[in-house]
RNA sequence: GGGCCCAUAGCCUAGCCAGGAUAUGGCGUUUGGCUUCGGACCAAAAGAUCGAGGGUUCGAAUCCCUCUGGGCCCGCCA
């Protein structure tokens, strides 16, 4: 409702200028802003500033000019020119118990829609994201893709996309062929492995049963098969690195890479245990997919190798000296040292772009378009592959192919490192929050029972978690520390789900039906009734624009202010105490909405709200 | 050496792409508030040369250029 007022605020403006001074602007060309200060009405335009230049008139006179001529679309009650710094400003305030009146409607009619739209109805979009690879656990920087990756995918759904999300795994690595080998060559059973003090890994040749620090390092997770591989990962790589193994490794990678079925299904083993302890923990964040995809398929059905015949025909490929080919994309700004993207080394096997490129091929066919988050480390790699695939004729169009990038999360002090067994699982950090959260949830909820204080535990450590890594722009790096993810306390989830809880409790309290049901007659008798109403107003804008920018922290922010401004309504607005029952029943039907677009916000973020906490 | 990204109070951060109203909030600090629908809260105070310099403009945190600091990339790893 609020873009189309603005949409119509819009028309009339420019009919206006038409009129005042046969000037054709589109309405699209006309700023209308949603004011988020009150007193300068719902919203606002700089249209007077804007038109010194084309009509030679001063602001005054431009503005005199164009409110008389102004026709209030439906809602718009008064127009008023405020002047500041110089700027004349025209501030549209809306007929207020009307526009209310509508606004409350809308979200209790809603429900779980209000902020939906249909925009790409009948559109499919096949998002990839998370794709982390299968060495062992995933880990807090790892997990930031996976959640922009899922908040997207909400996003997407909530402006009427059919989204389908995918996870590629890569399970023809060298990587991968390295935990395999050391699984088959039972080196976490012939080799103990300690750290020194610089934490350097340090590997002895054992007699008796080996030890592993790893096992006692991350003792809790012992059984959990992502972890379970790390700890062979480790001495396995640091094995292969004192004695030179490599070639042995690359003779394997190389049977996977050209189609040998034997080979891929041992590394495949190796995969399927890591992903099994990703996917658990991937769980436990409420993240699904709807496929994931290995790359030994675009292998085994032969499209990597249609790739390359087909990265072979274009002009811009070319033999390198040492008879590797590779493709040069200089003329596109994405210059190799060596002269080229090497697809094909000179043994005949392939670099991982072929099978990206027939992964994106594949993908395309898929569905209307894509998306795909990734982290800024591959931002050159999106380049080259957008680029080959728009050479080889399978992207018609830019937009077909987009991707949301972020940058990495890095640690305070020491740095995360997978070689000195240094990482910050999502698990670690899932537990500890959970724990931390159950003390505080008991702390309030005594007549609670372990059951229940567990499930809200749960609830608030992972929202706060979320919220955490969500809130910020996602190309802003960040610094992990236990004590901000896990702070329960401000600009966090918890607040948020701290004003759901209190909404829920007075209707609780009050007895009420949460159901659709409004007063005949909305009244407003206050300023927090109606900034609570305006702000509820805002957020299916905030949701189309999120999603189309690809900004998910735009509704973390969304969800603190309307949070703030419903905490402002509490203190100020009796609910169960109003004087009048028309009173009451106007600000009941305030908290019925205030709940559903909280709830409905977090439930983007994929955060739980909880009815008390 | 080349390319991309980030820089806003002691710390974290919004606003920047589409320039315009006293620069958004949080943490921390100081002061005050639980016989009133839940104190994971509220009210108030202090705290900012918007990294530095130049330019464009009536007007710059926002656009352009140079520089500085940090991150990432420039593998026949993926």
């Amino acid at each position: 409702m609020i873009d189309e007022i603005k949409v119509d605020i819009k028309k009339s403006l420019a009919k206006a200028v038409q009129e005042a001074f046969q000037l054709s602007k589109s309405p699209d060309d006309i700023s209308v802003d949603i004011q988020t200060k009150p007193e300068f009405g719902e919203f606002s335009s700089n249209l007077c500033v804007q038109l010194l230049k084309p009509t030679g008139k001063k602001q005054e006179e431009i503005a005199l000019e164009i409110i008389l001529r102004f026709e209030k679309p439906e809602l718009v009650e008064s127009v008023e020119v405020m002047e500041a710094g110089g700027v004349y400003y025209l501030n549209f305030f809306l007929d207020f118990p009307e526009f209310g009146d509508k606004v409350l409607r809308e979200v209790l009619s809603s429900k779980d829609d209000y902020g939906k739209s249909d925009y790409h109805k009948g559109q499919k979009l096949l998002l990839e994201h998370s794709s982390i690879n299968p060495t062992g656990p995933i880990n807090v920087g790892r997990v930031r893709n996976s959640l922009i990756g899922d908040t997207m995918a909400g996003l997407a759904r909530a402006v009427g996309w059919d989204v389908e999300t995918h996870f590629y795994v890569d399970d023809m690595g060298k990587q991968v062929a390295t935990i395999a080998w050391g699984i088959e060559n039972k080196v976490s059973e012939k080799y103990s492995l300690t750290f020194d003090e610089r934490g350097e890994p340090v590997l002895e040749k054992s007699d008796g049963p080996a030890k592993n620090e790893l096992l006692s390092r991350y003792e809790k997770y012992a059984d959990k098969p992502d972890f379970k591989v790390f700890f062979t990962y480790v001495p396995t790589t640091k094995l292969i690195e004192d004695e030179n193994l490599d070639s042995e490794i690359d003779e394997l990678a190389e049977r996977c890479e050209k189609g040998d079925e034997e080979s891929i299904g041992r590394l495949k083993k190796v995969v399927d245990d890591v992903l099994a302890g990703q996917k658990q923990t991937l769980e436990r964040l409420g993240i699904t997919f709807d496929s994931f995809d290995f790359a030994s398929r675009f292998v085994l059905d032969g499209s990597a190798r249609k790739a390359i015949e087909n990265l072979k025909e274009l002009p811009q490929s070319l033999e390198l000296d040492t008879g590797a080919n590779a493709i040069d994309l200089s003329e596109f700004g994405l210059e190799r040292r060596g002269g080229g993207t090497v697809f094909q080394r000179p043994n005949g096997t392939s670099v991982y772009i072929v099978r990206d490129v027939a992964y994106h091929r594949w993908k395309l066919g898929q569905a209307d378009a894509n998306l795909i988050v990734l982290g800024e480390d591959h931002k050159v790699e999106f380049k080259e592959l957008k680029t080959i695939l728009k050479l080889l004729g399978d992207l018609k169009d830019d937009n077909l192919l987009d991707v949301v990038h972020f940058a990495f999360v890095g640690m305070k002090g020491r740095r995360m490192s997978t070689r000195k067994g240094v990482i910050v699982s999502v698990d670690e950090l899932l537990d500890e929050g959970i724990e931390r959260a159950e003390e505080e949830v008991r702390k309030r909820n005594e007549e609670l029972d372990d059951e229940k204080v567990a499930e809200i535990a749960k609830q608030v450590a992972i929202g706060a978690i979320k919220y955490h890594m969500l809130k910020v722009q996602t190309m802003k790096q960040l610094t992990f520390s236990w004590e901000d993810a896990l702070d329960f306390e401000g600009d966090a989830a918890p607040y948020v789900q701290y004003a759901h809880a209190r909404a829920s409790s007075i209707l609780r309290k009050g007895g009420v039906f949460e159901d659709a049901s409004i007063p005949e007659n909305i009244v407003f008798t206050n300023d927090s009734e109606r900034d609570l109403t305006r702000l509820i107003s805002h957020f299916p804008s905030i949701v189309f624009t999120a999603a189309a920018e690809r900004r998910p922290h735009l509704l973390a922010d969304y969800a603190y202010k309307l949070a703030t401004q419903f905490t402002e309504f509490y203190h100020k607005s009796p609910v169960l105490g109003a004087e009048e029952e028309e009173v009451k029943e106007s600000r009941i039907a305030m908290v019925k909405a205030t709940k559903q677009t909280l709830r409905n916000c977090l439930s983007l973020l994929g955060i739980e709200s909880p009815d008390r906490m």
